[in-house]
DNA sequence: GGCTGGTATCGTGCGCCGCATGGTACCTGG
DNA sequence: CCAGGTACCATGCGGCGCACGATACCAGCC
């Protein structure tokens, strides 16, 4: 068992929800890429950097989920600043249910499996019981 | 909005999981390929086919997760059994560890911006406040 | 015998997206 | 003038879900 082999497994686990997490943070207000970085970054469980975020930021301004602003900053160079387009707020909204749905079926998964719920199972009584 | 949009999403989010889920089926006991890929389909939330389980179950087998053994069947052609190795379980207790972070750094994200939760951010004070 | 349909296995190739890497530019302080 | 923090971006790799198609065994039917 490789030490960082989690990294792998978590990055495979974000596939598919990092956008929508982008999506979710620009609700109440518009934000801009280095911010949504740090603040994802900080995130327990879901460490990204800058060569996640801004790519992904590219991919749904092409989609027209989000528009773009540029402002000056006092300090520093400009920030391009993003919000959702109505078409983002539609997307969001379809991943929440979906998201819902997809983890109450792993929920559900692991836990029957785990709790002992052998309820039926003929289990050929062979059984290798690791105890780790 | 395409329709059938849903299912690319749903693919994406799969990606980490799908594996683990096999992992937690063969908990309690072995099971053969047509038999998980059937469960899947009909977990509310999974829709996996027989593409996406064969493939998987090979890179189990590589990896050393679970093993496997041929038995008869009264009907049709011979199944191939799957159980999990000491590995294997180990493997998904690493991932049931990562899982539940990650959903729940998912939940906490998505409640928190629908909720208003806006409590402290410092939002440097300059700036524009849109009106959304 | 041939034909259909269900059960069961497997290989190949595409596409998507997270991420590592590296590059540019602005501003401040020493 | 250079180091370091802030802020932006493009490119290429890798992993995995999935569509597609192939193979084989068995039963029922005409």
């Amino acid at each position: 068992m490789v030490p960082g082999g989690e990294a792998k497994l978590l990055a495979q686990l974000r596939r598919g929800s990092v956008q929508y997490c982008v999506l979710a943070m620009l609700r109440d207000g518009e934000r801009y890429g280095f911010e949504l970085t740090r603040e994802l970054a900080d995130a327990d469980g879901l460490v990204t950097s800058e060569g996640t975020v801004y790519p992904l930021l590219a991919r749904l301004r092409q989609e027209g989920l989000v528009e773009t602003s540029w402002q000056e900053s006092s300090q520093g160079p400009p920030r391009r600043y993003y919000r959702l387009t109505p078409d983002g707020y539609r997307a969001l909204d379809l991943f929440i249910e979906q998201w819902q749905r997809f983890r109450d079926a792993i929920d559900r998964l692991l836990d029957e499996e785990s709790a002992d719920g052998r309820s039926g199972r003929e289990r050929d009584s062979d059984s290798v019981l690791p105890q780790a």
